[in-house]
DNA sequence: ATTATCTATAGATCTATAGATAATGC
DNA sequence: ATTATCTATAGATCTATAGATAATGC
């Protein structure tokens, strides 16, 4: 183990990862924004990267916005990992995470933003958190907490209310949105099939503080 | 009130609504397949128009593209005006839009595919069913039919749970329509603070047929 | 010596407009 | 006579690449 933790190989291999994790979050700036039909050029002087430099990692934009969006999944995907250790009961993880996603929209906005834009196909996108969410509601059904036809249809109602609670915050900034996020979280879970004073009470848990990303 | 309903009063303004028709109608095939990217001269040679014909109506594509959303949302609005005539309880009217959105997926498949496409954003946008939905949610927590803090958060939810339903039609095409747009929309009047077993009732009564648009 | 980055540019593409043509109004 | 559509094109912009430069490896 390396005293840097994820570090490429090489120096080489370092400035490599630099100069696409540049372009990247340039990437996810504009998708933020909803601009993507920005030239490469402009994506190159907001990465602060020569032109050239564009072909080394990416073939066309799209390419580098799809890394754009993935990137951000992953991302958001460790900070559930890390918000949900040490719980076993597979409805408190369910609810921790979204309790937690409803927050991200005042603590990341950006990473949020690009969620809002991308489309709903963003909740059959294979990374980041929709795999964590499916295993969970899984586990969940076989346990008897939700009473859902599968995992597949759980998750693609939680994914929706997400979405919905992201915008509802988005569009309504001075909102508390730990309040609404516990809302929304009860409801969701009243939907699955949780009892209602018990998703109550599972939504009014304390919250540990938000992690940090490495 | 002239034989053919809607017309516009010159054959002149007929033909200009003609040009613009078609431009608004080929630029909702790019947002279905949701590639926007495409040139001016590829979305005239869509519409079978002129080059030129686009900046009598347009002043940039985003324009174009806008109004295409807004046009897809109108059309659904209608067919919601249509699809509720003659009830009066909130929740049955609800329940009965919502139901029939669902099964807009195989019967419009490219209306909801721009609405899929356009981002979480078209939660908020104030043509076509949200002010509806506002409406009928307001009107519901009046009659105390729905248990939600204001109808402004009702909408949301219920948009999210919407788009989820649409996207798994969308990635499932094999599935029972009716049947899942049935249970989710039976899940969301749950979470709108409706008794499981009314909403069940309310949910496995009888559609009409689809309503055609004018 | 190797590899990635950077600059410069040729060629392709795209936009916005001017002016010609066609359709309609009166 | 008026208005919208159409064709053609100048100028702007954008992409993809070639070749030079800089950083790193050994």
């Amino acid at each position: 183990m390396g005293t840097e933790p994820e570090a490429a190989r090489s120096r080489l291999d370092r400035r490599k990862a630099r100069t696409r994790g540049a372009l990247v979050s340039a990437a996810r700036t504009f998708l933020a924004q909803g601009t993507t039909s920005v030239s490469i050029q402009e994506i190159t002087d907001a990465a602060d990267v020569g032109f050239g430099s564009f072909y080394n990692h990416f073939a066309t934009k799209d390419e580098l916005f799809e890394e754009a969006v993935e990137v951000t999944l992953d991302e958001w995907g460790q900070l559930r990992d890390a918000a949900v250790e040490g719980l076993e009961d597979p409805a408190e993880i369910f609810a921790r995470s979204f309790r937690m996603a409803g927050r991200m929209q005042r603590l990341m906005p950006e990473q949020v933003k690009v969620m809002l834009n991308a489309g709903a196909a963003i909740l059959v996108n294979e990374r980041g958190i929709r795999p964590r969410a499916l295993a969970d509601l899984r586990r969940g059904i076989e346990l008897g907490r939700f009473t859902m036809p599968d995992a597949e249809t759980a998750v693609m109602l939680a994914g929706g209310v997400l979405l919905a609670l992201m915008e509802l915050l988005e569009s309504d900034p001075n909102s508390d949105d730990a309040a609404v996020s516990d809302f929304f979280a009860e409801r969701l879970l009243i939907s699955l099939g949780v009892e209602p004073h018990e998703a109550r009470q599972i939504c009014g848990s304390p919250l540990p503080g938000v992690p940090q990303l490495a």
